[in-house]
RNA sequence: GCACCCAUAGCUCAGCUGGAUAGAGUGUCGCCCUCCGAAGGCGAAGGUCGUAGGUUCGAAUCCUACUGGGUGCGCCA
């Protein structure tokens, strides 16, 4: 149930009755006619833009148009007042049984605010992919939380996704960590090391490098790089996505599967993809022009095969071998996403950190050739996170060991503040997180404002409890018509806004507006709550009165259940009660 | 030099893909809190939506050019 999409239905129809009658002519198109909630509530429930988008196609007065069109609507019973206004605005307002009826389906439908949206459609959200050499650290945790939520609403509006993770697994940064973790191995011998520059010195190495001991013994000591180097990077890698996956099991996020680079060497995979490439005309051997105002110390042309990715919107060509022959980082990230096509993905997400945002044109580039322009990918960058701790920035340096990791901000806040947090800037602008402020308990912390309206709920349902049955099903029949008060309708008008609002951010992949629609919840469920204090009569609990009662707390029951299904989509677990 | 992202109240940020008088939190100022629902409540002030043009019934939103900040830019992944 999507009220604003019902109204939107009934203002299409009677349009097309103004077409048989004669009052607009045919073939307009309706596709930019809205139906939303009025920015001034005085100005209604509903208000619609159509007189005034079909006034200059269908050539008639917009306020003719909107009179005509109040006259049809009029007659729905579900709307009681449509007034034109302003330049050719139609006002709506609801019969009171309208908003009794969002409350009833929000307290019964578990399914209120999913939609069909996707059609079933299959879509991959391809996220966190971080590199196998180490934990994760603040910046993949945004990406993390970010890709997750966007999944989960994906899902929520009707998509079939698949999460997933690309494990860099196959390039020289592992072959780095095989020789970091086989220092380790030596120390674990009892030897003095030192760690060279382009060696990874972190602790976490340690335990890998004990670990490679009880397995190998002293089977790799004093041997060259070529006896031991393959079988280390392997158990080193493993053991970082070990790590890596612990990592993400304590944010809960889960992936559905992990795609290893290396698997698509050997396999043909990448030839096979660049051949595709190479069929349509779009690879050839070439050289490019230096980067202007930024002239590489030793740069001197050299011919490479490059992939012509300006035939679909990049700036320029892209190199996918280096000139000794061996493929570039590129070709397997194209092979990857070919695999992707090939799998029937019918849409594709990749969420980067926000200083991969030069990398956007070329993939979306190569998608679009491998697919004949028939799958999108979309890009999301989740830009930076800066740490404070009481208001004071956190300086990380790798260099002096103080960089923070993903565990260290889920010890000290926990997933659900750390989710919810992560979730209340927009992915593409950057975020504080201040250790001290997510944890406060006011109502500038939107974490605990949201999570403080569920328990208060909670409590008032327990505290009904003993003067009346507010069971949800006992709720589901109860009479509401006493719920009257603006405070109450505000409530409701925002609870009838939740379909609307999850559509709108699954358009946009746009997780956070789930984020801020619930504080909007919270604050005007907050704001009912408090105007109790003067007015007893708004109370939830009406001693002796069971009925007034019922339908109080079939109201906040089901601002309950839709904070639930918001954290849901999010991530995020709330505590039953604030202590 | 080029590309991408960003610019909205003193501060931190929303703004529903072009709608009506641009919102919230915080900060500031004023009032309210012995108890019955205060981990607060009510109200006020605060804006040339970076600048200048353009598109149209209508622009914070779309286009162009600037200004300022971030990110990135051939054999590194």
């Amino acid at each position: 149930m999507n009220l604003f999409a019902d109204i939107r239905a009934r203002v299409i129809a009677c349009l097309d009755d103004m077409v048989a009658d004669g009052t607009l002519p045919d073939g307009l198109s309706t596709a930019a006619v809205t139906v939303e909630p009025p920015r001034d509530p005085a100005h209604g429930d509903m208000a619609t833009n159509a007189a005034m988008v079909l006034a200059k196609p269908a050539k008639v007065n917009p306020r003719a148009i909107a009179q005509a069109l109040a006259e049809k609507l009029i007659a729905d019973p579900q709307i009681v007042v449509a007034d034109v206004a302003g330049p050719g605005f139609l006002n709506m307002r609801l019969s009171p049984d309208v908003w009794q009826k969002v409350v009833k389906v929000a307290l019964t439908d578990p399914t209120y605010g999913q939609s069909t949206l996707g059609q079933g459609q299959k879509m991959m959200v391809e996220y966190v992919s971080a590199n196998p050499t180490g934990p994760l650290h603040v910046g993949h945790t945004r990406g993390a939380v970010f890709g997750d939520a966007l999944a989960r609403l994906m899902a929520y509006s009707g998509y079939d996704v698949t999460k997933e993770y690309y494990i860099n697994d196959g390039g020289a940064q592992v072959d780095v960590l095989a020789r970091s973790v086989y220092l380790r191995y030596l120390e674990a011998h009892g030897q003095e090391v030192a760690f060279p520059e382009g060696t990874y010195p972190g602790d976490y190495l340690v335990p890998v490098g004990q670990a490679l001991k009880d397995k190998v013994g002293d089977a790799f000591i004093d041997k060259g790089e070529e006896f031991w180097l393959e079988e280390v990077r392997e158990f080193a890698t493993e053991r970082m996505m070990d790590l890596i996956r612990e990592d993400l099991a304590q944010l809960g996020v889960t992936m559905d599967n992990f795609f290893s680079e290396k698997s698509l060497y050997g396999t043909g995979l990448i030839e096979k993809a660049i051949s595709e490439l190479d069929a349509k005309g779009l690879i050839y051997r070439g050289t490019l022009e230096p980067p202007k105002g930024k002239l590489p110390e030793d740069w001197e042309p050299r011919e490479q095969t490059l992939f012509r990715s300006t035939a679909h919107g990049d700036d320029v060509d892209r190199p996918v071998k280096k000139s000794d022959g061996s493929w570039t980082y590129f070709a397997p990230d194209i092979a990857y996403h070919y695999d992707k096509v090939q799998r029937g993905f019918d849409q594709l997400i990749d969420v980067f950190g926000a200083d991969h945002g030069g990398y956007v044109k070329r993939m979306k580039a190569a998608v679009s050739a491998l697919s004949d322009g028939r799958v999108p990918l979309d890009i999301k960058l989740t830009q930076l996170v800066k740490l404070y701790k009481n208001g004071e920035p956190f300086k990380m340096s790798k260099r002096a060991g103080t960089f923070v990791t993903l565990r260290d901000v889920v010890d000290q806040v926990g997933p659900n503040v750390t989710r919810f947090h992560m979730l209340t800037r927009k992915n593409d602008a950057p975020l504080d997180f201040d250790f001290d402020k997510v944890l406060e308990q006011s109502k500038d912390n939107p974490v605990f404002y949201v999570n403080y309206a569920y328990a208060r709920v909670n409590s008032a349902v327990a505290k009904a409890t003993m003067f009346a049955a507010v069971d949800d099903a006992t709720l589901a029949g109860v009479d509401l018509s006493g719920l009257t008060d603006e405070a109450e309708l505000a409530v409701i008008k925002k609870l009838a806004e939740w379909p609307r609002l999850v559509e709108i951010a699954a358009k946009g992949h746009e997780p956070h507006r789930i984020a801020f629609y619930l504080y909007d919840l919270a604050s005007d469920f907050h704001a009912l709550y408090n105007r109790g204090n003067d007015m007893p009569a708004l109370r939830f609990v009406q001693e002796g009165d069971s009925d007034t009662t019922q339908a109080k707390i079939a109201l906040i029951r089901a601002v309950a259940i839709v904070i639930l299904h918001g954290l849901g989509i999010l991530g995020v677990t709330p505590a039953e009660e604030m202590r």
